[in-house]
DNA sequence: ATCGATACGATACATCACGTATCGTTTTGT
DNA sequence: ACAAAACGATACGTGATGTATCGTATCGAT
């Protein structure tokens, strides 16, 4: 019984005609047009079979349904991304990362994600999904390396990763959805230097 | 041409019979009581007007759609939240306004905010409403704190109140969504020492 | 008291998208 | 050659949406 919602390879017990595999590109860029462009709601079935050129049955085949489509084409894209390149120094590894991640949400990766993130609030496949391709990977690979940049110094001692990934991400993501400003670059590197120097006053608690 | 979004009182202009004040509130109470339990999605303004004990011509003629009534639903039951109570000291009470935050986010509160961030995806309106109803009054109240907490020396001088905003509350609408762990009153403590103390090591850069 | 205007419950209606079921045809493996 | 599955097309049942009335009830104004 494997998760069936991401589609495609459902493989096939045995003989008869094999899929045509020209059908599920189509159809994944078919949706992610169609869905960038008027959103999930807007988009129809139909209308995605049509820009793909394809039956509607021979979508059935494959996903259950639109959200699974856009989800596919979402982990698609953003599979092969790797995480904390080199860089001049350990923390900037961090903070040219996490521009990256803005980089991708100010683009179609943002805005797929955005609407996965809403449908996983009605339906727990896409949660599910979603948590297991995109969020937890990350993650597990920041944990990593965030728990190296302890055991070399450069992070305090007693911080918890799965802390730090929210204190330093979550904001991303809180302006990726709440459009509360931009996510600009600059944005990015302010989140990363009050997060690594501290919001308070460090010593002690002076009076005015 | 006010916004209608929020529904209710739309004021009637001359004579005729007035709206019965009641059916708001039962409206109010039945949506809330369906969507909490079912989801927005497995709801119909069908259901909603049985359970209310209305007609549904009643329901369209206060709200435009069922988002719009569990907007109104939502910010009757926050409006009267107030900001940073008093505490032992100024940063003991920022994070107990976390806290706060965090204990409404675990409830029916934070159910309707999933529900209403996730609506706000596909309606520009909603998102306007929540971001003019929910999130802005309360940024700009942290904005008033923050500040003052800089000008007291409580906080660094040049933190920036806007990200200091994100980088302590976004976590908690990071949990909110994510799923990727409980909002415990242990797990605002964390978010909360690690962005005030800072997460890299203070003195230099020291090697392995 | 009468009258216009609006609210209300109930119901009918047209529209639309969904997911399923076939039909006839095509393409594979055996 | 033959069974099996894919494919395009299309029809179908279902459920929700938003609008339109109908008859009745309740207000303000005259």
């Amino acid at each position: 019984m494997p998760s069936q919602i991401s589609g495609e390879s459902t493989a096939k017990v045995s003989g008869g005609r094999p899929r045509n595999p020209n059908i599920d590109q189509a159809v994944l860029e078919a949706a992610a047009k169609l869905v960038l462009a008027n959103g999930l709601r807007a988009v129809s079935m139909d209308a995605i079979a049509a820009e793909a050129g394809v039956g509607r049955m021979a979508i059935y085949r494959r996903w259950p349904n639109k959200a699974a489509i856009v989800m596919s084409a979402f982990v698609a894209r953003v599979d092969p991304t790797t995480l904390f390149a080199p860089a001049t120094s350990y923390l900037e590894s961090i903070r040219l990362q996490m521009r990256t991640m803005a980089k991708a949400f100010r683009g179609k990766d943002g805005a797929l994600l955005r609407i996965l993130l809403a449908e996983a609030q009605h339906c727990p496949e896409v949660a599910e999904e979603l948590r297991e391709r995109w969020t937890m990977p990350r993650r597990k690979m920041a944990i990593v390396y965030f728990e190296q940049g302890i055991q070399e110094g450069w992070l305090r001692a007693d911080v918890d990763p799965n802390t730090m990934i929210d204190v330093l991400y979550a904001p991303l993501y809180y302006r990726l959805q709440m459009g509360t400003g931009p996510l600009t670059d600059t944005y990015v590197d302010q989140v990363f230097e009050h997060a690594m120097r501290g919001l308070r006053r460090s010593a002690g608690k002076p009076r005015s």
